[in-house]
DNA sequence: TGTACATCAGTGAACGCGCGTTCACTGATGTAC
DNA sequence: TGTACATCAGTGAACGCGCGTTCACTGATGTAC
């Protein structure tokens, strides 16, 4: 049993023409993505890799691998973030840092949202809304205990509200604007919560 | 000049027909609109509503004037709810309600934002755009006279927020969550705010 | 190092699909008398 | 009230398009010798 059950083969190809392809094509995915948006057409992706539709589809089945393809990168690095961050900063300062940083992924990615915290079957082993949740989980967790953020939040509801500003804003060209959403967004973590109305 | 400059014609149809298909129309619209968001497809409105494609352009040239007849009515409404809730709610009260009934309809149309908040042509005379924004502003500024929302929101800003909130969370199911983050985002409109870091 | 060959990867025409949109034609309606 | 007719509205087959996806075939690569 060296295959992971019924998704794509761990392992990356063999030929080096093929490991080439597949890394361009993931290149071309990446901004193609970011252009039109998680919907954007496959052979049009294929066409700006200069190959043909049958070699994309060999090395990714279907949109949902492609994509995940496309955001381990971007997941790695930002989990990474997390715990740089966690080691070098406040806890508050922790947290507004690395939301900052998953803003500007998820805004690349015209709300890498839609793709990253739905949950999807997905590749097995690489969880990518368990992945990113828990990254901010532990960096909420910490700033509710040695910080100032409120008790009563969840990371779920935290990543959700910052996901919101990255659809609202994905057409927006300057980032003056999410940037101010994401302090308000900040502000709210602070906030003494109110009795409900 | 009775005629609005190269805009759908201002006076509904006069055959009963006519009318009683333009009413259809707008009705399932409304209907595939919510299910399937502001890009279903047309010839599935047309074909849901009984009648030919031809039928569906004749009344409605393009994409936006069939989605500004289907919004019409929910803006109407909320710019109504507007002017009741600042006659009968302190100016707190009256904005928290209001952006909840905003939520609300936004979450129908799988973010009304999208086709509401970015500004198009559209229909001469009924800026979507302008009439929302005018409707937050109003009890926006009041809230900042009379309540304790902090002086420098603009209405622009807060409504981004709830419109990322509709569209982040389109396809839930239940309210709960909507509802929490839009309470989150109702203690960052109280919040002082903070010095920039 | 050189060659033979099995295997793995790439190709791209082709298919079926649903979309947006058009237009020549048919039919219903309202109105003038 | 009844009829004739001009006009307005509805029809739906058809077009072109791009999409996702497949597959028989060609070609490149790595390896065994």
């Amino acid at each position: 049993m060296t295959n992971t059950p019924g998704g794509t083969p761990a392992q990356p190809p063999r030929r080096t023409d093929a490991r080439l392809n597949r890394e361009r094509l993931t290149a071309v995915a990446r901004e193609v993505f970011a252009e039109a948006g998680p919907g954007a057409s496959l052979n049009a992706i294929a066409r700006r890799a200069g190959v043909g539709p049958g070699t994309l589809y060999r090395h990714f089945p279907n949109r949902q691998a492609l994509l995940t393809a496309v955001l381990k990168d971007r997941i790695e690095t930002l989990c990474g973030q997390a715990e740089d961050l966690t080691a070098s900063h406040s806890a508050d300062d922790a947290l507004a840092r690395w939301l900052r940083a998953f803003l500007a992924h998820a805004r690349l990615n015209h709300g890498m949202g839609s793709a990253l915290m739905v949950e999807e079957p997905g590749v097995p082993g690489l969880d990518c809304h368990r992945l990113i949740l828990d990254a901010a989980a532990g960096l909420l967790d910490r700033a509710q205990r040695h910080g100032t953020a409120r008790p009563d939040l969840t990371a779920d509801d935290l990543l959700q509200l910052v996901v919101g500003v990255a659809l609202s804003t994905s057409h927006d060209e300057d980032t003056a604007r999410p940037d101010r959403l994401l302090a308000l967004i900040l502000d709210a973590t602070h906030a003494t919560p109110r009795r409900g109305g």
